[in-house]
This record gives C-alpha cells, sequence and structure tokens, in this order.
DNA sequence: CTGAAAGCGCTTACAG
DNA sequence: CTGAAAGCGCTTACAG
C-alpha cells in the first residue's frame, strides 16, 4: 500500500532537528511562527527544514493539542459550478493547513442566528458567498458575536464597516465591468444595453457603477431606456433583452451582469431573427459553465473562483489563530484577485448596416 | 476556541473501555471490525460506544499507523456543476472515514499510464467520473496494475469485466431513460426525436436504449430520420433539433441525452418561432445547473450526484482496507442509485393543431 | 479471544 | 531565547 512506503521515508519533527542542531521544541516554534526564536536559529532550521523537505504531520499535531479550526463553507445551491471549484480551492488549502471543512447548506430554515448557534459548536470560522453574506442581518451577528468570516463577494459598492475578524475577497467588479465595456466601446458600440443583477447581491451596484465610468470616460450617454433591471436568471435576460430590442435606435450590444442574463440575451435575439453577434453582441459575467454551453459563446469575465477558495481558508486561518510575528504587518481587510476578460464568439464589432 | 471546548468534553477509547469493562484494545477492535472478538462481547462495547457518543479521533489513528487512504478524485473539467457536487459527497465521506482526498486534474498530457506512475505515490484508490473512465486503455491499466478504482458513469451498456479491485456506481441509465421516455409517450406524444450523447461516454449507449425500449414496448416507432449523434454540446443539440424540424410530420417531442443539448432544441426551436412547449416539448438528462437557466426549464432526469460521490469514496475504503468480517458478505460490483424523473415546463401534451 | 507495553509525531505547560 | 518531560488517542506487534 502506498500509504505504508510513505510511512517510512517520511522525516519528522526530530529529523530536522538533528539536522539543525536544536531541540525539536525549537523547531516546533519556528513551524509555528513564534516570535521568540533568535534570527540565525530560525533561519539555520528553515534551511534543514527545506534540505530535507520536511512536512509536519498533521494528524499529530492535532491530537497534541495543535489549533485546529473547523471551516464552514456556507452555501445555497448545491449544484452551482462556482460551489465546486470554490470546494477546490478550500479543499486544497484545508488540507495543507491541516484544517478541517465543514460544508453546510443553508435550507429554507436558515436565518442569521443559526450562525450564532453554530459558531463554536460546529465550526470556528466561516466562508460566505454570494449571496450569503450580503444580507445585513447576517453581517450584524458575524459582526455581534465577533465571528471569524470571508466574504467572497468581492469589491462592492458601499465600503462595509472593517472588522478585525473578517476579510473581504473576491475580484473588483467594478473594474472588471469597466473593462469589458470598454472593450465593447472599442469594438465600435455606441447603443450599448446594460442588464444588473439582483438587488440583494452586493456585487451589483458596482458591476453597473463600472458600466456608467466606461460610457460617460468614452463621451457616450448611458440611454435608461437601455438600462434594466434583473435578477441573474435567463428568462429576466430574455425578457430585459426583448423589450430593448423594439427600441430605436436598437442597441448593438448588451452588457448583462451574469453569464445566465447573457444567454437568455441571446435567447431573446436568436428568437428575433437577429445575426449574433453582427446585429447584437451579448457579454455576460462570471465565465460560469453556461458562457460555453450556449452558442455563440459567451464573452464574459473570468473570476478566479478556486484561488478564491483557498484563499479564503488561508485568511480564516489567520483570522481564527493570529501570528505572533505578523502582528506589525499586513493589517488589511480584503484582497481582491486577478480577473480575465474572456473574449469569445458573443461579440464583434457591429454590422455596418445596422 | 470551539474546538478547545470540544478537546476537553470529547471522549475517547479508553472512556468507551472503562464503560465496557475492557480493554482500549479490545474497544479498538471493534471499532476496526475485526472478527476475532467474542460477540457478546463486541454487542456490549458497541452499546457503550453508542450510549456515550463515541467518534475515534482521526488524527490519532492515523498516528498510530491506522490506514489511510488517500483518494484520488480525477477531473477534467474545474468548472463543472457536476464535479462540485461530487465533490460535496466525497468530501463528507473522506472526512468521516477520516481519509484523504487527493483532488487531481487530468491536462493534456494526461494519459492511462499516468495512472500506474501515481498509484501509490500519490494516492492509493481513485474515484473516475465519465469519460476519465469510460476509455479502454484506463481501463486496461486499472486492471494490469489492479488499481482501487471506483466508476461513478452508472449503468452502461457492455457489460464490464469485473475486478475484485473495481467498482460501479450511478444510476441506471437505461431505466432513467425508458422512464422518462414513457412520460412523454403517457403526455400524447408519438413523433418523439432522439439526440445521442457523446459515443466515448458509456452511458451514452444504454441511455438510447431505454429510449428504444420504451418507444417498442409502446408500439411507437423509432423513426431513423429522428435519431441524431450529438457530442453534448449546446451546439449540437441546436443543429440536430434543425434537422429534425424539418421533416413531415414534425416530432413534437425532442428527448436529448443531456441537458446541453436539450437546451440547444430549445434554441432551434425558439428561433424557429415554436411555442414552446406546446408545438415542441424538449426533455434532457442530467438535471444541471442549465435545466433551470434557460426557459422554459427543462424536464429532465436527476442523478444523485453528491450520494454518488460519498458512496464512491466508502465503497473504494472498503476495497483498500476489506473487513474481515464482511468477507462472506455483498461481494458487489455495483450499486445503482435511485434516479428522479423532474417535470419542469419544456414538456407538456402536443397542441392539437401540430 | 483478550490484554499490557511501546510508540506514532507533535504540542502543551513548565523550567531555566 | 531554548530545552526536557509528559501526554494527546490511537494502533501495532507481542504475549498469553
Amino acid at each position: 500500500m502506498g500509504s505504508d512506503r510513505a510511512r517510512s521515508k517520511s522525516i519528522t519533527l526530530s529529523d530536522v532537528a538533528k539536522d539543525a542542531g536544536v531541540s525539536p521544541m525549537t523547531v516546533s516554534r519556528v513551524i509555528n511562527g513564534e516570535a521568540s526564536v533568535r534570527e540565525s536559529t530560525r533561519i539555520s532550521v528553515q534551511e534543514s527544514i527545506r534540505k530535507l523537505k520536511y512536512r509536519p504531520n498533521i494528524g499529530a499535531r492535532r491530537l497534541a493539542g495543535a489549533k485546529v479550526a473547523r471551516i464552514c463553507l456556507l452555501y445555497g445551491n448545491p449544484s452551482s459550478s462556482y460551489l465546486g471549484e470554490l470546494l477546490l480551492g478550500a479543499v486544497e488549502m484545508a488540507g495543507r493547513l491541516g484544517h478541517q471543512l465543514v460544508v453546510i447548506r443553508a435550507g429554507k430554515d436558515f436565518s442569521a442566528e443559526t450562525l450564532a448557534q453554530q459558531y463554536g459548536a460546529l465550526w470556528d470560522g466561516i466562508i460566505l458567498p454570494s449571496p450569503m453574506g450580503d444580507e445585513a442581518e447576517t453581517r450584524a451577528v458575524i459582526e455581534r458575536e465577533k465571528i471569524p468570516a470571508v466574504f467572497t463577494t468581492g469589491r462592492v459598492s458601499s465600503p462595509r464597516k472593517k472588522l478585525a475578524h473578517a476579510f473581504e475577497i473576491g475580484i473588483d467588479n467594478r473594474a472588471a465591468a469597466k473593462t469589458l465595456t470598454q472593450r465593447l466601446i472599442a469594438l465600435g458600440h455606441v447603443h450599448i444595453g446594460y442588464i444588473k443583477g439582483r438587488k440583494d447581491h452586493a456585487g451589483t451596484a458596482l458591476r453597473y457603477q463600472g458600466f456608467c465610468e466606461a460610457m460617460d470616460e468614452a463621451g457616450l450617454e448611458v440611454n435608461p431606456l437601455l438600462v434594466e433591471q434583473g435578477d441573474f436568471t435567463y428568462l429576466s435576460g430574455m425578457q430585459a433583452a426583448e423589450r430593448m430590442l423594439t427600441f430605436d435606435p436598437r442597441p448593438t450590444a448588451i452588457f448583462a451582469a451574469n453569464d445566465d442574463m447573457a444567454a437568455g440575451v441571446l435567447g431573446a435575439g436568436s428568437r428575433q431573427g437577429l445575426i449574433l453577434p453582427g446585429d447584437l453582441s451579448v457579454a455576460g459575467f462570471d465565465d460560469s459553465p453556461i458562457a460555453t454551453s450556449i452558442w455563440p459563446h459567451l464573452t464574459t469575465v473570468h473570476q478566479p473562483v478556486s484561488e478564491i477558495g483557498s484563499v479564503a481558508v488561508e485568511r480564516l486561518d489567520g483570522i481564527i489563530f493570529p501570528k505572533e510575528d505578523a502582528a506589525n504587518a499586513s493589517p488589511a481587510h480584503h484582497q481582491w484577485l486577478d480577473y480575465t476578460l474572456v473574449e469569445r464568439a458573443s461579440t464583434s464589432s457591429p454590422n455596418r448596416h445596422s
């Protein structure tokens, strides 16, 4: 069995201690980032660790009473692809840090107070994807109970209260929407429609803001008739597009705040017999599976979801177990990761005759 | 911190031993299902375990040299919703059994021989979702190297060679496709089109077979002109539907072997101005996110993917660490889980005038 | 069929 | 700033 092989050759704390000429205790201190180790000692120990490729045994660590966190990942929809990728990154980092991942579904009977009850009993810190962490009540409980939390909504419109035990991760929603809009403008589009996302989703306002900024800076007018409220569903995107396409001049491009709605726009366009993307360019947001399921494939903004998952676990670790030697370092409350503009077949320059 | 609370109150092997009036060793044997324990002793120990709600400490178990498996979940597409749900179940069961989950992506340079190299070094058993485990070469390597493996494709057409170290999980593809077809027939459809899935996907043939069986049993003819080969993409579904819809009599219902293709059928139908589902009923397979993203929502077959993930880990555990007392019990090589027919807005009785 | 001993790899106090 | 001791909860041999 492979695990036996691994067992026999695995090297331990004591091996490192011998190699570095110190006691196992000192190696333990270096590993756990305690401040009370002489700089020269620390360096030589770290060198031995690297040389021997030492990897701490998580089981032993827990057993001996090390701090092990139970990290909750709260989700609403089990079949969302977002959850899968988030889990992918979270599982990886939780394994590396030796933490336990507790994946919990927020059912119909879920309320913010549930978190207060579960905290400490079921888990020690929580990751809240949108829209889980966007609700005011949830945030109030997080603050009141001082619950270590990471929100993965990304940059949002209204600056949030900064809590020492909370962290925000994700992409810069405004910058991403702006980048995409600028690309549409560069393609030659002037009449550009916009479909907003759900109001309870914290990124919604900022995406719209990014759209407006790009239009303004290009000297283009944001036509109120070409701005519709959607709810992130295909149907809402389709209906919004149907309305917009009756106006004259017709928009030559529509930017929807997520991919599902953008797919709905494509549906509306094809139903009206438009040539896609010649008559109508369509762009979405998220790069979810539907973006490459429908035809033409969607131009959209890709979020590094799996990385968001791993960073979320990493930050939560930092909140739950503050490192002494990092006390003075980065008191950051957020981290914006890189997004990518993905250009696919759903966008092009507008047809001349349109 | 919650973990500290948990620590102080957690009860151990010794607690159980005291309560049952035996040595810790005996309790350990009962937990690990060793055969050499007197029946009466076993029963009283199990009673104490239940009474005290004892849960073995996984860390300690590993540390002391218990058998811990590294279970690989091989995937191709990180943003598939299938992966997310599979992970959900796998993480849960791996945590419960104390195994380590190693999630690996099969990149472009992946080949069956990669498995032979990784086995033993990186992991001790593997879960192979479709189409990962459908390739003959992959199966040959699994057999040659005697790699503990679980295939999650579900029931497939050609009976596979039964390996002592392999297991098949999933739904009965034929029965599920048959059930769905029967429902379409019950709605009054006679001219029913079928779009096949990718040929390298092992469930493809059996789903088609289920369709044919239902038609035959209802005394309906499977019109060869209404059977198209697809490749599981939206585009292939759309193109197949476009061809079918030119025939006379036009099909009043189309059953696609997955949801993406079914969505493409809806796209083709709406482009042609058909009333959906009155003029054309559409059904898919999988109940993936797109099923409830598009409009109308798709009638489809729901697979218990998360359960498949947890059962896969459970079976792999049984293969890697055969329980002595289960030697005579279930020598099963497969397990078919329950599927669900989900009726949504994309199907109805056909319009009279069609 | 059952148990006493030793030890897995690490950490917590407790010293100095 | 560093170390010697004890122990976490379990399992592996080894006895009987």
